[in-house]
DNA sequence: TGTACATCAGTGAACGCGCGTTCACTGATGTAC
DNA sequence: TGTACATCAGTGAACGCGCGTTCACTGATGTAC
C-alpha cells in the first residue's frame, strides 16, 4: 500500500498539483482497482475508499475523477464489456492455420477453469454483474445490456453461427462459472464437479 | 400495509402479549416475505424494517423470532431450497402415464418462461442468491451448497441421467434465468431471446 | 527566460443518511396458587 | 373455578457504524505577463 502511494504520487513523496500524466494515470488506476474489485464483490460490496486505497490514494480526491460511484460503475462496465467482447475478437479473428472449433475450444476451457474461477481480478463482466444490475440505475442497465448484445454478437461471429446459439452457449457459460463460484468455498469438489460437466458438454458439442 | 397490520394482530387492533399461534403465524409471515424479498433483490438488498413492515410488523420484534438478520438468511436459503427440490420431486415421481420427458419438459419450459423471469415473489435459490452468497457467513455458505447439492441429486434423479448431466442443465437454466432477468428492463426483446434460445435448445435434446 | 499568480489533484475531517441492533416499555396471555 | 402475577411479542425511540459525498486546505504545476 506504501508503494502503491509512492507511485500513486510519481514517486515523490508528499506533494500536491501532480503532473496532466500522474492525474490521467492514477485515474486509469482508480479505474482498474474498480474493475478487479467490482468483479470480486460486486458494485455495493467495495466502497470508495476502499477503491482509492487500492489505488494508492484517499477517498476525499474520488470525485476529482469521478461524478458519483453510479458513474464509475457504468465506465467499469463498459470497460469489463470492451475487454470482454476485445478477447472475443481474437477468438474469431484467429491465425491463418488455426481451425475455428480449436480455438473456440481453448476460449471454453479458458473460461470454465479453475484458474478463472478463482482469479481475484476483472473476469466476465455478465457472470460479475447480472445480479447486481437489475438493482442499479437505468444508466448502467443500459450500458450493461449493450455490453451483452456486442458480447453475443461477436460470440456468433467466434463460433460462426447464429445469435441464438451464442445465446444457449452464454448461458451454460454463466451459469456454470455462476453455480462454481458460489460453492467454490464451501464445496471445492462440488464446484469442479461443475465446471467439468459444463465444459465436457459444450466441447464434446464443438467436435466435428 | 394496514390490512396486513390488522391480520399479523390477529385482527384485534392494539394489543399485546398474542397467542401462541399469532406468534408462530407472524413468525412464518416474517419468513414468507424474507423469501419473497430475498429473491427479487438479493440479501443486502433488503432492510429488516421492510421485511417486517412488508409482514405487518414494526422492525423492532424481528429479533424476538430470530437471532439476526444473517440467521434470518440462512434459514430463507434452506427454505428456498427445500421448496425447490419439492418441485423437482414432483417431477421425478411424476404421476403414470405421464413420460419423463414430457414432465422433464413442462418443467424447463415454466422455469425460463417470460412469467417466471418476471415474478416478483420467490424463484430459484440458485439465481437468487448465487452471486450474493459468496460474500456471506460460512453458515449461509454451508446451506446454499447442500442445497445446490440436493436440487443437482433431485434433478439428475428427475431426468433419470446422471449428476454431471444435471449439473450442465442446471447450469444452463440459471445462466439463461440470470441472464434473462438482467436485461429484461433494458431490452425485454433481448431478453425473451435468451429465454428462447436456451429453452429451444434444452427441449430439442430432451426429444427422443 | 524569469517572475507572480491562479489552478487543481490530493488530503483528511466532517456531514447526513440508512441500516442492523438494542432497549425501556406495554398489557393481554398463560400459569401458579 | 377464580385470582394474582410473571411472561413475552410487539412498539418505536435510540445507538453505533459504515458509507457516499462535501469541503476547507495544501502547495507544486502550468500559465500569463
Amino acid at each position: 500500500m506504501c508503494q502503491a502511494a509512492f507511485f500513486a504520487r510519481g514517486g515523490f513523496g508528499n506533494c500536491m498539483r501532480l503532473s496532466k500524466e500522474q492525474t490521467a494515470e492514477n485515474r486509469t488506476r482508480v479505474l482498474d482497482a474498480a474493475l478487479g474489485l467490482f468483479a470480486e464483490r460486486g458494485f455495493s460490496g467495495v466502497a470508495v475508499s476502499e477503491l482509492m486505497a487500492e489505488a494508492g490514494l484517499t477517498h476525499g480526491g474520488f470525485y476529482n475523477h469521478f461524478e458519483s460511484k453510479a458513474a464509475l460503475e457504468a465506465e467499469a462496465c463498459g470497460l469489463a464489456f470492451e475487454r470482454a467482447v476485445g478477447a472475443l475478437r481474437k477468438v474469431a479473428a484467429r491465425p491463418a492455420g488455426v481451425e475455428r472449433r480449436a480455438a473456440m475450444k481453448l476460449y471454453v476451457e479458458r473460461y470454465l477453469s479453475e484458474k478463472a474461477r478463482d482469479a481475484r481480478g476483472p473476469s466476465c463482466p455478465m457472470v460479475a454483474f447480472s445480479a447486481d444490475v437489475s438493482r442499479e440505475s437505468a444508466e448502467i442497465q443500459k450500458r450493461y445490456a449493450l455490453g451483452v448484445a456486442a458480447y453475443l454478437d461477436e460470440l456468433a461471429r467466434a463460433m460462426e453461427a447464429g445469435r441464438p446459439q451464442a445465446m444457449a452457449l452464454t448461458a451454460e457459460l454463466v451459469g456454470a462459472l455462476t453455480l462454481a463460484r458460489s460453492v467454490a468455498q464451501t464445496d471445492k469438489a462440488l464446484s469442479k464437479a461443475v465446471l467439468d460437466a459444463a465444459r465436457e458438454r459444450i466441447v464434446w458439442r464443438l467436435a466435428p
